[in-house]
DNA sequence: GCGCCTAATGTAATCGATTACATGAACACG
DNA sequence: CGTGTTCATGTAATCGATTACATTAGGCGC
C-alpha cells in the first residue's frame, strides 16, 4: 500500500499519485480519478512518517498536563482533542503529575517525536526552565491555565474572579471568609487565586484569616475539618478548585455543618459534574473545553504561518460565576 | 542535530553513531563515550519519523475512547498514559463521542499515523466493522471495558457485579429495586449490566420493574424524577454508571427523598470523586487506572513479540463493591 | 612471519513520501 | 511550418535514521 504500488497499478509515476492527492489541479481530472480509484481499491493510506520526514511537519501537537484525575484537565483535553481533530492534527498527551522533572522529561520526549507545537499546563511558568528551552528551540507553544507576561497563554483572570467572589460573599452577609488551597508553592494558579482572595478581602474591609493550605489531596478532609472546628470558624469557604470544594462540603457535613445553611462553599474550575451534585456546586466556572479549543486554534494558526506565538497573542477567556446551591446568605441573616 | 552532523563532528560514520546508541556493545567504549559527548553537546535527538520509516515501528499506541467528560475514561486514559510512558511508548488518543462513524474515522486516522497498536473502548464489539478491519489488517489491538468472545478484552464482569449488588440490596431488605441506564442499544456494557440486573432480580425472586432508560444525559434528572414519583416507587436504584447515580441522588433529594434514608443508590464505575461526595457514593468500583495499565502491558508485550493479541489473551480484572453512604437498609426496616 | 578469525568501523541501500527540475506533447501565433 | 508557451507527467534528489555487507586492523596460533 505504498505510493509506489499505487503508481505501478495505475500506470503512472509516484509524482503523479502524490500530486493527485496534494495538488489536485496539477493533474488531469481523468488521471486524478484513476489514481483515486486505484488508491481506494488498494486501501492506500499515505505513510505519515515518510511525509513528516520529507516535509518536516508532523501535524501532531504535544500536550503536557498535570493529571487526568482532575476533571478540569480531562475536560480541557477533551476540547483539545476535538479541536485538533477538526484542524487535522493529532495529539500526543503526557501527564506530568505536577512534577517539574516530569514536565521536562515530557517535553524532551515529545520533541523527539517531531511534534509541531506544544500545549502545556505547567506548575509555574516563572520557574520553568522547560519553557526557556522550548522558546530558544523555536518550537511554537502555548500555555493553558497558566498566566505569565513572558509567555503566550490561554486562561482566565483567576485573581479578579476570586476577588469578585469575595465581594459576592460579603454582600451575602459573610464576615468570616476563609480560603482553602493546595500547596501555594506548587502552582501559579493557586497563587493568583490567593492574591485575588487577599485583594477581595482587603476591598471588603476584612482581615484575611490564615490560608487553609492542604499539603496533599488525601489530607484535605482532615485539614478542612480542623479549620471548621475552630472557635471563630468561617461561614464561607472559597476553594481554589472544585475538588477541594467538594471535599470541603463533605467535611462540613461530617462536622455537622450543613451546606449552605451553616457554611457557604464556592469552588473554582467549573467541572461539569458540579452541576449534578446535591447541593449543586457554586463555582467560578472556567470554559475548560474552550480553553483547550482556543489553545489549539491559536497554535495551529501560528503553525500555518510558520511562526511561533508571542506573549502578546495571549487570550483571556471570560469566566462566569456559576450560581449553585452550595452558597447562601450568612447564617443568622435569613 | 541530525545523525550526520553528530557523525561529522565526532569524526566517525553515521553507522557508528547509530550503533553507539542502539547497539552499544558493537562499538569501542572510547568511541561510544565520544559519540555520546558530542551528541549531548549538540543536543542531538534521533528523528522519530526517520526511525519509524526505516524500522516500521513507531512506538506509538492509538487510543480510541468515547469521551473524556466521563471521569471513568479520563482515569483509564491516565493509566494508559502512565503505563505507556513507562514502556517507552507515546499515545495518540481520539474521542469518538459514542458514535460508530467517529470510531471508524478515528481508527482510519490513527492507522495513517503509523501507530503500532490500538487500545479501544467501542460502543459495541459485536456490531463493529472497525474491529474486523483492524483484525484483518493484522494490527494488534485490545478492547478496554468491552467484553466479547471474539476479541481480546480487558475489563470486569459487569453482569456478575450487578447481579451481586442486587443480592446485597435484597439482603438490606429492598423489595422494589429499579435499574437506571443510558440507552441500552448504544453500549454492550450497559446491556451486560442490565443482564446482571435481570439475573440478580430473578435469583432474588423479584419481578424486575421496567428499566429506567435515559435517552441522553441532559434528560437524566427528569426521567429519574418521574420514575421516583410513581405510586409504587423503588426503594433502591442500581445505576449503570456513576454519573447516572450522582444525578439520581440529586433528583431524589429534589423530590424529597433523602439518600440513603428514603432511597438507596448504587453506581457503577468507581470514579475517584465518588468517595468525596456527601453521601459517599456506593458503587461497583472498576480498577479504571489498572484497566488502562493492563491494556498497555498486554499490547506492548504482544508488540515486542511481533504478534497480535488473541481473544484468549483477555484479562478479567476484579471489581470491588465500594461501600459508601448512598446505600442503606430499606426504609421502614431500621 | 603468515594466514585466519574477530572486532570495529565505514559504505551505501532502504523505508515512503514530496518536490525541483527535466521532458515532451499540444497548441497558438506570425 | 517553425518556434515559443503551457500543461501534464516523469525522473531523481531528499528528509534522517537503520542495517546488510564490505573493509580494515589487530590478535593469535603455529
Amino acid at each position: 500500500m505504498s505510493i509506489q504500488k499505487v503508481a505501478r497499478r495505475a500506470g503512472v509515476s509516484v509524482a503523479t499519485v502524490s500530486r493527485a492527492f496534494n495538488l489536485p489541479d496539477k493533474v488531469t481530472p481523468a488521471t486524478r480519478e484513476l489514481v483515486e480509484r486505484v488508491a481506494r481499491e488498494l486501501g492506500y493510506v499515505p505513510n505519515a512518517s515518510a511525509r513528516t520526514l520529507r516535509t518536516q511537519r508532523s501535524r501532531v501537537l504535544g500536550v503536557v498536563l498535570p493529571t487526568l484525575m482532575n476533571p478540569t484537565f480531562a475536560e480541557c483535553l477533551q476540547g483539545i482533542a476535538a479541536a485538533a481533530a477538526a484542524q487535522g492534527y493529532a495529539i500526543m498527551p503526557v501527564t506530568s503529575g505536577y512534577r517539574i522533572d516530569e514536565e521536562e522529561r515530557a517535553v524532551g520526549l515529545l520533541q523527539g517525536s517531531n511534534v509541531d507545537g506544544f500545549i502545556l499546563v505547567v506548575a509555574n511558568p516563572s520557574t520553568s526552565t522547560t519553557l526557556q528551552r522550548l522558546a530558544q528551540a523555536g518550537t511554537p507553544y502555548v500555555l493553558a491555565y497558566n498566566r505569565h507576561a513572558a509567555h503566550p497563554c490561554v486562561g482566565v483572570d483567576g485573581e479578579a474572579a476570586v476577588a469578585d467572589v469575595v465581594a459576592r460573599l460579603a454582600l451575602l452577609g459573610h464576615r468570616h471568609i476563609a480560603m482553602v488551597s493546595g500547596t501555594l508553592a506548587a502552582s501559579d494558579r493557586a497563587q493568583q487565586r490567593y492574591q485575588g482572595f487577599l485583594r477581595g478581602m482587603d476591598e471588603a474591609g476584612f482581615a484575611p484569616p490564615p490560608l487553609i493550605e492542604v499539603p496533599f489531596v488525601e489530607a484535605a478532609g482532615d485539614v478542612i475539618a480542623r479549620a471548621l472546628s475552630e472557635h471563630r470558624r468561617p461561614t464561607a469557604l472559597v476553594c481554589s478548585n472544585d475538588l477541594l470544594a467538594i471535599r470541603s462540603i463533605r467535611a462540613a457535613h461530617l462536622g455537622g455543618l450543613p451546606v449552605p445553611q451553616a457554611l457557604s462553599v464556592v469552588g473554582f474550575d467549573g467541572i461539569a459534574l458540579g452541576e449534578d451534585l446535591m447541593p449543586a456546586l457554586s463555582t467560578i466556572a472556567q470554559p475548560n473545553i474552550d480553553i483547550g479549543k482556543t489553545s489549539v486554534e491559536l497554535l495551529t494558526a501560528a503553525l500555518a504561518q510558520g511562526q511561533s506565538l508571542a506573549p502578546a497573542d495571549s487570550v483571556l477567556l471570560p469566566h462566569v460565576f456559576r450560581v449553585g446551591e452550595s452558597c447562601a446568605q450568612a447564617p443568622g441573616l435569613a
